[in-house]
DNA sequence: TGACTTTAGTCGCAGAAAGTGACTAATTCG
DNA sequence: CGAATTAGTCACTTTCTGCGACTAAAGTCA
């Protein structure tokens, strides 16, 4: 347990910030100085004895100003080299951020997932890596709140669950799981968008309840 | 994207590895030399360029002697400082074996969870951080069979997963449920424990399926 | 103005899934 | 043999889910 290799071995600390633009999610990259037509994610080598957590928080500050409305760590990438640092390890936080509210700093833009331009190896798997756990997160955290701004119709709510889960939900199943979760509250707004009806305005306002505790659920496909 | 702290931050890869022995939970720790009666997780510091999960699978096997059935990140620990090494960060594995099969290497022991010797605050934080890694995969993927050896009664099944979940499940729904997921197949077997009627052997053989497309479930405590 | 389109929101049914107790089966113990 | 113990299954009830159809409130356009 106390072998040491010849040269210390060196970690950073990278940042996947998502926000929903229209129908698409976006991460935040930042232009490489230097080099020509490159990109990378935001990132630092964390001063010694700073935690992981404050140093993804700073980084967050560096980049948009603001701490984003949800952040967790997504892993440790230590294994495609070529890092914009020489890393040997990079610890990936993810991000979410509302798009209403969000103003990146000058040389941050966001960038489809679509349309990613080209990162390193290491940073690729970040984000696809960050992507998982947002998936991931889902089904066990309210998250898709995180990405919208602070009053919204349930219209869009469900087009954000359809957007992170990448599938059509049908409204009234939705409606309907939605309601006996207690977690929105309508305001008394509402919002007329061109034709249709107008959507009533909720905000999410999650009320206690206990955890329903349901059975074991084979529902994986296995490898 | 470039400031340099004056030391260069260096990392550990740890492994929480975990068994079921009886009716609970186990994790293999080590005896510090040196220092009177403290134990620790397995680690090292990776030799340079050497890759995460290699380093990982390594150090599975200076302490088993064998690899882990399952094996997976459980994320880069930084905060809780004082680690056996002066590592600033250590990547933590979790790792699942059965208990039948394994014996560990000289001056590793298993530890019930629920009666671990001090261990350094970042390395306690890994064993909890492993065991949330743990009931979080339960529900995506067929991990509770790595604890067990090849062949298995279905109560013996019902008894791992209860023990990963931490709550009792009915007989009659979690055979409903296994069934519906071709996740094993009989074998001519039959084995007699003491009294009562003898039971069926099993093991574990998925069979291909189409995913259940199931809608959406918003079956977590908020935040 | 009035028919038509578009989006919001709700209802109710049919089928699937889950919770549960009671039943049968095969063995050991006394 | 009968009681106790563990395995395995069945049938019933309750809950949940997929889904189509319905009403409501706006804009569009002749």
């Amino acid at each position: 347990m106390r072998d040491r290799p010849s040269r210390t071995p060196s970690f950073s600390v990278d940042l996947v910030l998502v926000t929903a633009v229209g129908n698409a999610l976006a991460v935040l990259l930042t232009r490489t100085t230097g080099d020509r037509e490159r990109w990378s994610l935001p990132w630092r080598v964390p001063q010694a004895g700073e935690a992981l957590d404050t140093a993804a928080a700073r980084i967050s500050q560096e980049a948009l100003g603001e701490a984003p409305s949800w952040m967790e760590q997504a892993g440790a990438f230590g294994d495609g080299k070529r890092h914009p640092s020489d890393a040997d390890v990079s610890v990936a936080y993810v991000g979410l951020v509302p798009h209403e509210t969000a103003s990146p700093r000058a040389g941050f833009t966001w960038f489809q997932l679509a349309e990613l331009p080209q990162l390193s190896p290491r940073q690729r798997a970040m984000v696809d890596g960050a992507t998982k756990t947002i998936q991931g997160r889902l089904d066990q955290a309210p998250i898709a709140f995180r990405l919208l701004p602070a009053t919204f119709t349930l219209s869009e709510l469900q087009q954000m669950y359809e957007l992170l889960l990448g599938k059509r939900l049908h409204k009234a199943s939705f409606r309907r799981a939605l309601q006996g979760a207690w977690l929105v509250e309508p305001t008394d707004e509402w919002r007329s968008e061109g034709r249709g009806r107008p959507a009533q305005l909720y905000r999410y306002l999650p009320k206690k309840r206990r955890r329903a505790h349901r059975g074991l659920r084979f529902d994986f496909l296995y490898p």
